[in-house]
DNA sequence: CGTGGGTGCTTGCAAAAGTTAACACTCCTT
DNA sequence: AAGGAGTGTTAACTTTTGCAAGCACCCACG
């Protein structure tokens, strides 16, 4: 599946240990609020494990920080996905729309605020 | 350890089958567009496996949504999220449409659900 | 019929995730 | 100097992920 796998190459790793570092925290601490032991956050920011969705989760809520950055730093979220209104990201969490559905809703909005524009 | 465990109990899991279902893919071939086996993908959507960051991050490629999206499904739910059904509501507060464009808008977002319902 | 392909599901098993209990080191305090 | 408490790391272990291979079922087509 393409995705790299672990080894101690880890950007997303070195990414978790700046921002610990960064909000003054013990490996300790931040693992303690995220639910995990020490000794597992240390081998994350090393690169030698690749956390669960749920761990990678608890990591942004403990750090502070949206999933979505961190998946931009693990190289798993394309950063073009970004922007987005109250509406487009709304439309984006509905569970009862298609993908197509979201597009078509998506770009309507769009093109309206577009248009909108001009005026 | 605060982070939820596994077991038959899957919110995350529905919510995959769902957006599946509604975008008329196989098992097999939503597995396929994810890279993983098609035997791991029908035990994540009924509960009994939980995603690791990378397939969970496939998942969302597959089913063109964002992680965040998923992950807010995935049962971390912060009820602080606001309730993701809200798509009319940010439709209605939003700033930059004429009303006859909410209007459109609304109407289409409530079109496209009644059509799923009956599926 | 019958067989080939479609669907989702079960079953081992290898390989990772994740834990507990240690380690070595530093900095304070006594 | 001897202890305590802080730091990050390692080692041995259990639990879960994720896959290959197969099951049972349904439907179309020769």
């Amino acid at each position: 599946m393409a995705v790299k796998r672990s080894g101690p190459d880890a950007g997303l790793g070195e990414f978790i240990r700046r921002q610990r570092e960064l909000g003054h925290l013990s490996v300790r601490q931040l693992a303690d609020a995220c639910g995990i032991s020490n000794a597992y956050l240390s081998q994350i920011e090393r690169g030698y494990r690749n956390p669960s969705s749920f761990v990678l989760k608890a990591l942004a809520d403990g750090l502070e920080l949206s999933a979505d950055t961190l998946y931009a730093q693990a190289g798993i979220l394309d950063p073009s996905d970004g922007e987005a209104g109250d509406v487009a990201e709304a439309v984006r969490r509905d569970p009862y729309l298609s993908a197509r559905q979201r597009e078509i809703l998506i770009e309507m909005y769009e093109s309206f605020r577009k248009v909108n524009d001009s005026d």
